[in-house]
DNA sequence: TCTGGGGTCCTAGGACCC
DNA sequence: TCTGGGGTCCTAGGACCC
C-alpha cells in the first residue's frame, strides 16, 4: 500500500486584514476602536474599510455620499498609497525571514514556499503561521491572516477562512471537509458570472466543483477550470512566481472629478497622467513602445487610440508628443468627458539587448535623470511638489482661472 | 446624489498567408 | 468552381482580481 503524505507540497498565503484601514489605524492611535474608511482619489468611492465600518453596512466600491448617509460616525480618510507601500515592504521583509521563496501577489498579500521550513525552524506550520502573524503585528501594528495547504488556491482559501487575525492549516486529509463548507463563489477565479453559470448546473460548494467530471468542467470553465480542479484537489499546478516579472502594461488613468467639455482641462489631465506614467517607467527602469490613450465620455463609454513609438522609450518628451497626437485624434468639441488615461504596453527592460544600440539617445537620458530627480523630490516632499506647467489647472481651478498648457495646446 | 484605479488572462473573430 | 486546412498575428471584449 502506498502512503500518501499530507504535505506533498506546502504553500502559505499571508493576507493582511483590511490593509489600508489597518495602516491608517496603526499610525493614528487616536482612531483606536473607531470605524475607518479609506477613499479613492477623487473621494468618490470607498476603497477600503475597517471591520467596524464593514459591520455598519459599508461595502468596497460604495459611493462616499451613500456611505456617509449610512454611517456618519465613520472616520473617512483620503488614501495615502505611498505610506501603504512602505508598510507593505516591511511586512514582506518580515516574511522573508521565515522563507526566502515568496511571491508578492498584491500590496497586502504574499504566497510562500514552505517546503522544508518546518525542519529549519523546528516548528509546526501552525506555530510558524502564528509566529509570523505576531511578528507582523509587533513590528507594523497591523494584523494578518495566514493559511497553509498544498496549493496556492487552497492556501488562499485557508487564509480567508479564519479572518481576521487567524491561522488555518489544511493538510491533505482535511481538504475535502474544508471544501464542503465553502461556496464556489469563495474560490479565487470564480466571480459573479461563473457562479451564476455553475448554479445552473447545481454546483454550489467548492467540493462539488473539485469533483466535477473533467469534460463538463472544461465545457463550463475551460482551461482555467481544469487548473482549478487540480488545485482544489491538492495537486499544485500553479507554481509560485518567485522572480519579479516584466509587467505587460503600466497605466495611469483617472476620472477628472465631475465632467467637462473643456479641451484644455482634459488635455491638462492627460498631460498629468503622462508625467505620472513616465515617472513610474523611469523609476522601474522600464521602456514602452506603444501607448494607448483614451478618453472616457460622460456616458462611461471609452474612446481610445494606439500610438506606436519608433522605438522603446521612457522619455517624457517622446511620450508627451505621442499622447498629444492621440488626444488630438480623439477629442471632439462639444463632447462631455469624465476621465482619461494613458496605458503603456509592449514593455521592455532598460538596457536589455532588444533596446537596440541607438534607441537611448543622449536627449532621452537627460530627460531620464530629470524624471529621477522629480521622483526623488516628490517622494521627499509630497506628490505634486514638482509638476509640469501643462498640469496647472488641475486641482486649482478656482485660484487659477487662466491655464497654461505648453505641451498640449494645439492651435 | 450612479459607478476608482491598476492589473492579468482567455476567447472569438478578422486579416492574411501558404 | 462551391470549396480546403492550417497557421499566425492582431484586436476587442469578457471575466476576474486586489
Amino acid at each position: 500500500m502506498k502512503m500518501v503524505s499530507d504535505w506533498p507540497n506546502a504553500i502559505a498565503h499571508v493576507d493582511c486584514d483590511a490593509f489600508y484601514a489597518s495602516c491608517e489605524a496603526a499610525r493614528r492611535p487616536d482612531l483606536k476602536g473607531r470605524p475607518i474608511c479609506v477613499l479613492s482619489s477623487q473621494n468618490a468611492i470607498v476603497v477600503a474599510k475597517s471591520y467596524a465600518a464593514k459591520a455598519l453596512g459599508i461595502t468596497t466600491g460604495m459611493p462616499v455620499w451613500e456611505a456617509k448617509k449610512l454611517a456618519p460616525q465613520v472616520v473617512y480618510l483620503a488614501a495615502d498609497f505611498r505610506y501603504y507601500g512602505q508598510v507593505s515592504n516591511k511586512v514582506f521583509s518580515i516574511l522573508r525571514r521565515y522563507s526566502p521563496d515568496i511571491e508578492i501577489y498584491s500590496i497586502d498579500e504574499a504566497f510562500m514556499d514552505m517546503n522544508g521550513i518546518r525542519l529549519l525552524w523546528r516548528k509546526s506550520f501552525q506555530q510558524l503561521a502564528d509566529d509570523m502573524r505576531l511578528t507582523i503585528f509587533r513590528e507594523t501594528g497591523i494584523t494578518a491572516s495566514v493559511g497553509v495547504s498544498n496549493t496556492r488556491t487552497l492556501a488562499k482559501l485557508a487564509s480567508e477562512a479564519n479572518k481576521p487575525n487567524g491561522t488555518m492549516i489544511v493538510p491533505g486529509k482535511r481538504i475535502d471537509s474544508f471544501l464542503s463548507e465553502l461556496p464556489v463563489a469563495a474560490i479565487p477565479g470564480i466571480g459573479r458570472n461563473r457562479t451564476a453559470l455553475l448554479q445552473k448546473f447545481k454546483i454550489h460548494t467548492a467540493l462539488q466543483l473539485a469533483q466535477l467530471e473533467g469534460g463538463l468542467m472544461h465545457r463550463l470553465l475551460g482551461r482555467h477550470g481544469m487548473l482549478l480542479k487540480h488545485e482544489l484537489s491538492g495537486v499544485s499546478v500553479l507554481p509560485l512566481q518567485l522572480k519579479p516579472v516584466l509587467p505587460k502594461s503600466v497605466a495611469r488613468t483617472a476620472s477628472i472629478g465631475g465632467v467637462s467639455a473643456d479641451r484644455q482641462i482634459i488635455a491638462a489631465h492627460l498631460s498629468y497622467h503622462t508625467m505620472r506614467l513616465v515617472s513610474e517607467l523611469v523609476a522601474k527602469q522600464l521602456l514602452s513602445r506603444r501607448l494607448h490613450v483614451f478618453l472616457t465620455l460622460a456616458s462611461f463609454e471609452r474612446q481610445g487610440t494606439h500610438m506606436q513609438l519608433d522605438f522603446a522609450s521612457n522619455s517624457l518628451k517622446r511620450m508627451t508628443a505621442a499622447v498629444k497626437a492621440g488626444f488630438l485624434k480623439l477629442f471632439r468639441a462639444g463632447q462631455i468627458y469624465r476621465g482619461c488615461g494613458v496605458v503603456a504596453t509592449d514593455i521592455s527592460r532598460e538596457g536589455s539587448i532588444t533596446d537596440g544600440l541607438f534607441a537611448f539617445s543622449r536627449e532621452d537620458s537627460r530627460q531620464n535623470s530629470l524624471m529621477l530627480t522629480v521622483n526623488h523630490i516628490n517622494k521627499k516632499y509630497g506628490d505634486r511638489s514638482i509638476s509640469l506647467a501643462s498640469m496647472q489647472g488641475i486641482k486649482q481651478k478656482r485660484s487659477h482661472p487662466r491655464f497654461r498648457y505648453p505641451l498640449f495646446i494645439a492651435r
